[in-house]
RNA sequence: GCCCAGAUAGCUCAGUCGGUAGAGCAUUUCACUCGUAAUGAAAAGGUCGAGGGUUCGAUUCCCUCUCUGGGCUCCA
């Protein structure tokens, strides 16, 4: 018999039988690999195990526990779920089923526009789970487009994917199910089920099963507003038990982090109904995190050439007409007041009148870069269903910032802000970032290629400087000028973005901005938003999720608790007291009335950085037991020797920027 | 705005096949005075999200609304 010879990554080479599959070539090297293998890379394409292998391929093995593998095990089991609902329901339409991150979704239509509800998904997995038993082959057959729409008549959405691909209109989704090629790709496991795909998918269902159908959901047809709303079902899937259930662990692990729940448990903040949607009061304890937050992005201001301005929370209708703002996002602005003689607006944003200070007199370029810093209270009208806590709320705090420069000072100046951003974000105790290069989009811009051009090279350079990953995203600016998103990365691996640094090549136009050169002629300044928190109230809410309700010493609601052994010790606890609280820390007493054991509990369940027990040994030595969070306890701990440690602790964790 | 699920004491939740409700924690009081994550007892606490309908009677069934959660869409 004839032989082909294949080529594995690590460079060795093997001969097998012509004919020889990805799976014969598993087998040959090892029954586990055999049995992990779910898919292949042929010649640097996804491919099925189950086809035959070209001669002198380059062939590479997917396992399942790899990310490629899990993308294929997720797909595959996407499959599984559309045949499930397909079998459940009669005359449902299914459209679109891809995987995800940790997991995979399809959309469905059903007959008679029922909905699913979450009783649903028990007997859609059970009828899953059926067909995982079954053991049905992923057979892969490719039609031309005039056949594909036969077999896939009376499914409207399959039929519109594949004119689409077919009339070469089509977009990412589509090509994702069943490839751009002159054929259409399909995937049949049983006589009546069959999909469009692209591939690859497992050799047979029996390699699926650990997965769990975790919601329902409405989701529009292609993403469009004015499309039918479909019912999406979403799930995950892994490759064993183990991968599956430590992923759901994840999710609780998450959920217990959730900025709304501790706010609640740590009596920190508050959204009452009677206020509305999206608005937020602060509680005592949340109130103090969040002023030590703002006294020190306010001190790093002072330090940093900023001044301060304040402007008020509304203004006249014509400020937000010169702006744009009426004109580009009216829909995400408060309705409007009539009052006087005019019509007023709650401000969406703070750099209208960030521009009117800059304006009220005629600037030198002396004076440049001119640095305006605020934490300006604006709001902005978020529809209602995409409230989500303090991440997403409708009256917010920015720590804006409007840097008017000369043109041939702004490259500087964006590398000198990147510095600026990144230590203060340091401060807050974030190690890891990424960051974003957003580009000029070709169809919809403001200002002269040559100024985007050097622009975005000060924005890049700042980058490279600075020696931050970023990736750039193509077309991605806003109309008015390109820009760095800053991401960071938070303690369980969730990025976030925070920062942003944007180019303005519009607003200084619309307001006439000038200022006089060293020529004593009038020049356009350009102008520069840079937020650093972005919205106080999101980033306290990263930050919260951040550390889990356990803030740093330095930021800490309550930095240590007093608990006197007994009422006997109260005299010598309160004490103890006021000496932490002259050196200017947080601190408070839990007397006697309770057991010593509750007491340390209710601290410990506030996340409190100490708690100090103090007793007879104490008493007599002017000593402190030292119960810190996460620590061991210490006793016998001189109170001067305490107090010197706790002003170490605050200023190191301040030092690292 | 659209789809799904919710809303019962401050919190977490149980319950009422239609006859106006209960637990744990928290709160208050009393007793206990204790050395490192829950002492015991008692009291108080609810227009069962709002409005309308069906009914002799609705917290429970139906409708509408509001709000909350998960998605979609949107996010200067």
């Amino acid at each position: 018999m004839a032989e082909i010879t294949i080529s594995l990554p690590d460079g060795s080479q093997r001969s097998l039988p012509e004919g020889a599959t990805a799976t014969t070539l598993a087998e040959s090297i090892g029954r586990g690999l055999a049995k992990a293998a779910v898919a292949a890379v042929v010649n640097g394409e996804e491919a099925d195990l189950g086809n035959p292998l070209p001669a002198d391929a380059q062939v590479a093995i997917i396992t399942a526990e790899s990310d490629a593998g899990r993308h294929v095990l997720r797909h595959s089991t996407a499959h599984v779920l559309a045949q499930a609902v397909i079998g459940l329901f009669p005359g449902a339409k299914y459209s679109i089923g891809p995987a995800i991150n940790d997991g995979f979704y399809y959309d469905f239509e059903l007959p008679g526009g029922r909905t699913f509800t979450e009783g649903d998904l028990a007997s859609i997995d059970a009828a899953m789970r059926l067909i995982i038993k079954a053991d049905q082959p992923f057979v892969r057959a490719e039609l031309p487009a005039a056949e594909a729409l036969l077999v896939f008549a009376g499914q409207p959405y399959k039929c519109e994917i594949i004119e689409r691909v077919s009339t070469g209109s089509a977009d990412n989704d589509d090509t994702g199910e069943i490839g751009s090629g002159e054929t259409i790709s399909v995937y049949r496991n049983t006589p009546e089920f069959v999909d469009l795909c692209r591939g690859p998918h497992v050799p047979s269902t029996s390699k699926l099963g650990h997965f769990k159908l975790m919601k329902v959901a409405g989701a529009y047809w292609r993403g469009n507003e004015k499309g039918p709303m479909l019912q999406r079902i979403y799930g995950t899937a892994w490759e064993s038990k183990t991968s599956l259930d430590e992923h759901l662990h994840r999710l609780e692990e998450a959920e217990k982090r959730d900025h709304r729940k501790l706010a609640v448990e740590l009596d920190l903040l508050s959204f009452p109904t009677e206020l509305g949607g999206g608005l937020a009061v602060w509680h005592p304890k949340g109130a103090i995190v969040r002023k030590l937050m703002e006294d020190y992005s306010r001190e790093r201001h002072a330090n940093g050439g900023y001044q301060f301005v304040f402007t008020p929370h509304l203004s006249n209708a014509a400020l937000f007409e010169t702006s744009g703002h009426l004109g580009f996002y009216k829909d995400g602005m408060y309705p409007p007041m009539e009052m006087d003689n005019g019509t007023y607006y709650m401000k969406p944003m703070n750099c209208p009148m960030h521009c009117l200070i800059f304006k009220s007199r005629q600037r030198s370029y002396r004076e440049l870069p001119l640095r305006l810093f605020e934490l300006g209270n604006v709001y902005r009208y978020e529809r209602a269903g995409t409230l989500h806590g303090l991440m997403r709320i409708r009256g917010f705090t920015q720590d804006d910032s409007h840097i008017f420069c000369m043109p041939e000072q702004a490259a500087e100046e964006i590398a000198s802000l990147l510095d600026f951003v990144m230590s203060v974000l340091r401060a807050f105790g974030f190690n890891e970032f990424t960051a974003n290069l957003s580009t000029k989009d070709p169809n919809k811009y403001v200002g002269d290629d040559d100024a985007w051009d050097d622009a975005t090279a000060a924005l890049r350079s700042a980058l490279e400087k600075y020696g931050l990953p970023y990736k750039i995203k193509e077309g991605d600016a806003a109309f008015y000028g390109p820009k760095i998103d800053i991401d960071v990365q938070d303690a369980i691996g969730r990025k976030w973005q925070l920062s942003t640094i944007q180019y303005d090549f519009n607003m200084a136009e619309r307001f006439g901005l000038e200022y006089v050169g060293t020529d004593s002629l009038r020049h356009r300044p350009i102008m520069l938003h840079r937020a650093l928190f972005g919205s106080v109230e999101r980033f306290f809410g990263v930050l919260l999720e951040h550390y889990a309700g356990a803030f740093p010493t330095w930021m800490a609601p309550l930095q240590a608790r007093v608990l006197p052994v007994a009422t006997a010790h109260q005299g010598y606890a309160e004490q103890v007291v006021a000496r932490l609280q002259a050196e200017g820390f947080r601190v408070d007493l839990d007397d006697a009335s309770d057991q010593l054991g509750k007491r340390i509990r209710t601290a410990k369940m506030e996340k409190t950085p100490y708690v100090l027990v103090v007793g007879d040994d104490d008493v007599a030595g002017t000593t402190l037991g030292v119960n810190p969070r996460g620590g061991e306890v210490e006793r016998g701990v001189g109170l001067d020797q305490f107090v010197a440690r706790l002003h170490a602790e605050v200023e190191e964790q301040l030092a690292n920027v």
